[in-house]
DNA sequence: GTTGCAAATGCGAATAGTTTGCATTTGACA
DNA sequence: TGTCAAATGCAAACTATTCGCATTTGCAAC
């Protein structure tokens, strides 16, 4: 991810453009699964680019909280995190080895009209995961 | 709930019958929400009938293994349990107060044979969260 | 009933992910 | 280029959960 793109991006969202920020960025829109804070931070070591962990959840936080970037508490204990395309995500992942997949199509949307009439709760999100094998575990 | 009604299920389960475990298992069934190891906990001293943190957590995973009791980590930090009556649970929880409620209804049986065959994964479970307003904080 | 023993409990300490306080640095704008 | 609020780094704090180990308890065999 181009430096530029960001900042266009991060202005546009007023937040402030720092070295760390579009690093982080460019780490998740380079991914094509979701990331914990903990692989985001390994991927930025290996590029020689070292940042404090605190840093990196706070700049989450912040994308989080623009809309840019999603956050997911799919297992017990990390959470996960992928920059935004065009709406939600839902997520498949494997029992056995872990791998998340992401899914764009939401199957749910008339549903939720449904259960508003039902509940009387006004719908804001939702969160949908499912677990599994994924197609190499599912030979063992 | 009743200590007979537990001991049967127990046996059921091949799971040892033990004060704490009746306990637990009582202050589940009667309930009509979800709950957090810290509310059983609270309820359970409420009730002068003490017991350890850990003992929860431990009684917890055997009713979970058993597939007695669900475990759903819906917000970002703490776990809540229920028991699993007929089926798997959905919830709503409320984004003001904080309110879960279990929804018996699963509107994505046919989905996932569908996603089976698009992914590939053989998909074994899943976990549908909705947020939103509940009926009195929407009125706000 | 009594006894024996594996399994369960209680307690405190350990763990792991995440958050926070504060001193230092940095980026945007004048 | 200088200024200052905002961002960062570091270490310490926090919180939910797990674990080790000494003690207790429930079940089964006698």
């Amino acid at each position: 991810m181009e430096g530029k793109d960001c900042r266009e991006i991060f202005k546009k969202n007023s937040i402030k453009t720092t070295k760390q920020r579009e690093l982080v960025f460019g780490v998740l829109t380079d991914s094509d699964v979701p990331l914990t804070v903990e692989e985001i931070y390994v991927i930025l070591m290996e590029q020689e680019k070292n940042m404090s962990l605190s840093t990196i959840y706070r700049i989450l936080d912040v994308f989080v909280s623009k809309n840019l970037v999603q956050k997911s508490n799919i297992t017990d204990n990390k959470a996960v995190y992928e920059v935004i395309g065009i709406g939600h995500k839902h997520h498949i992942i494997c029992i056995s080895c872990g791998k998340i997949i992401a899914l764009d199509h939401c199957p749910i949307k008339e549903y939720e009209i449904a259960l508003e009439n039902e509940t009387k709760f006004e719908i804001i999100s939702h969160k949908l995961v499912f677990f599994g094998y994924c197609p190499d575990c599912k030979k063992k």
